[in-house]
DNA sequence: ATCTATTTAGTCAATTTGATAAATTTTTGC
DNA sequence: GCAAAAATTTATCAAATTGACTAAATAGAT
């Protein structure tokens, strides 16, 4: 169970994966070596699966994204699972529900990449038909 | 511009970013410094937004998500995207080109108020129509 | 080739960490 | 309501990490 401690804890690290598990401590007034036990039992407990981090700036200007939706032959459905997997620029592929099966994300450094992927995803065999649609602008995350 | 060094020390923090700067110079085979430099820059210059949590487990388990494609009226679309950033459970936002104008992630602890979410989204005044797909599973995310 | 700017190496004291033990509080089952 | 179990707090230690700094080395420009 997670604790309403766990979720203001979790709250935090979403904020700031690296404040120090002094301030995190300072921050719920708890004591550290509570926030460390929480910390070792959520990373334990797979909660916390990893610390990433949000790029932006300069990185993300040399950097276009495609949300792609996909539907795909279910007799393939193995098949091109594994072969968006080889592309490396799907950074992230999902199983839907709804008129589609899979959505695709994908991130190149120029529209040319991109496109390219996009294509190749196109011709994958086990692929019936795509939505692409290119990231203008993020409005927001949180 | 971002050097090589840079790249791999991104790359080496997108992994976990809560480790050590110590950790990071050994992994680099730079001193603690260069490292320590390096990353007040890419935070100064904005190329590292943040740090965050990538959660899993039970988490993951007591939350559905959905990628909501929308079709947005013109003159509507800046009251649209007030208003969806009103809801909460909307937790990324794009605007994006091709069929649809806006692409929502949305969030939620049970398939009834994510269903919810959706049909608020839907009877919004700005939208034409949207289409929903919710997540079954994350193959992957890199 | 030399001057400048950037990058890297090294050093210090102060803070943070991880690990552990023991005392206290909270939760839970019966 | 109370006893047992679980969770939280306080305290301690040496080891590791940090931030701030100076000096050395390297790269780039003219």
């Amino acid at each position: 169970m997670l604790s309403k401690q766990d979720h203001r804890l979790i709250e935090l690290l979403r904020r700031n994966a690296r404040a120090s598990v002094t301030e995190l401590a300072k921050a719920l007034d708890l004591s550290r070596s509570t926030v460390q036990n929480r910390i070792n039992r959520l990373e334990a407990s797979g909660v916390i699966r990893s610390y990433s981090v949000e790029l932006g700036g300069e990185y993300a200007l040399n950097r276009v994204e495609a949300h792609v939706s996909i539907k795909v032959q279910q007799k393939l459905t193995a098949k091109t699972n594994l072969e968006l997997e080889q592309i490396n620029r799907v950074v992230q592929l999902y199983a839907v529900s709804g008129e589609y099966d899979l959505i695709a994300i994908v991130q190149a450094p120029s529209l040319e990449e991109l496109s390219a992927v996009l294509d190749e995803i196109g011709n994958l065999d086990g692929v019936d038909r795509t939505t692409s649609s290119v990231v203008l602008e993020t409005k927001f995350r949180r």
